[in-house]
DNA sequence: CTCCCGATAT
DNA sequence: ATATCAGGAG
């Protein structure tokens, strides 16, 4: 690790701790797992006002299993993609019942084989719930790993590899959560409060903002 | 690579 | 009007 990464994460360390908060409200694995499937290309705090009244109402993973399509698709239509995630997650609800006794699995391979859950659902299952050194990768993540120089490639995949490379173990979980956090706060996607940020002396965006 | 898709900020 | 939001599947 150079200099300047343990720099960085002295740095996210400091200003945002290093407990593995989650933003995504949930009491159980499962509620997790469901929580991430409907948090795809929508906001958290969205994601949340949605499961305050789902998880009432499906309150056990064979509720889910056995849940209504076009009645799921309507209680979590705000999230968008409302088709596919319901499909997804009454299809995963019945695969966890089914074939996992209604335990969530621990590995990259049980996890990305359910419906609707890939790499990104399946890492942050591995590392929130079983504290599985694993890196996600999501939109926080990618943007800002290029912005600080840590990757150069645009394929989630290949940011996670290099991050893997950049990155001591005991970090790889945090460095998502510290991400986001530093994405909401100040690294946005348009517009980042560049002359605010901690990190603007180490950064190497070229996108900076003045 | 394309499609899925509503809510919010700019 | 357009970009963006804890992506995944065909």
């Amino acid at each position: 690790m150079t200099k300047r990464t343990a720099e960085i994460l002295k740095r996210l360390d400091e200003t945002y701790g290093t407990e593995y908060i989650c933003y995504l409200n949930h009491e159980t694995p499962w509620q997790l797992l469901i929580a991430v499937i409907l948090s795809a290309q929508c906001t958290d705090a969205r994601v949340n006002i949605v499961t305050e009244t789902l998880f009432k109402k499906y309150d056990t993973l064979e509720k889910f299993a056995n849940a209504d399509l076009a009645e799921l698709e309507e209680d979590i239509r705000s999230t968008g993609f409302y088709h596919n995630k319901a499909k997804n997650i009454i299809s995963c609800a019945r695969t966890l019942v089914q074939e996992y006794h209604g335990e969530v699995p621990s590995t990259l391979e049980e996890l990305t084989s359910l419906a609707g859950v890939g790499r990104k659902t399946a890492n942050v299952i591995r590392g929130n719930i079983y504290h599985d050194p694993s890196i996600v990768v999501d939109t926080h993540v990618k943007r800002i790993s290029k912005r600080l120089g840590f990757t150069k490639e645009d394929d989630p995949v290949k940011v996670e590899y290099d991050l893997m490379k950049v990155l001591p173990k005991d970090h790889w979980i945090l460095y998502n959560i510290q991400i986001i956090t530093f994405g909401r706060n100040i690294c946005f996607a348009r517009g980042p409060k560049c002359s605010e940020c901690f990190l603007q002396d180490l950064c190497k965006a070229e996108d900076k903002r003045k």
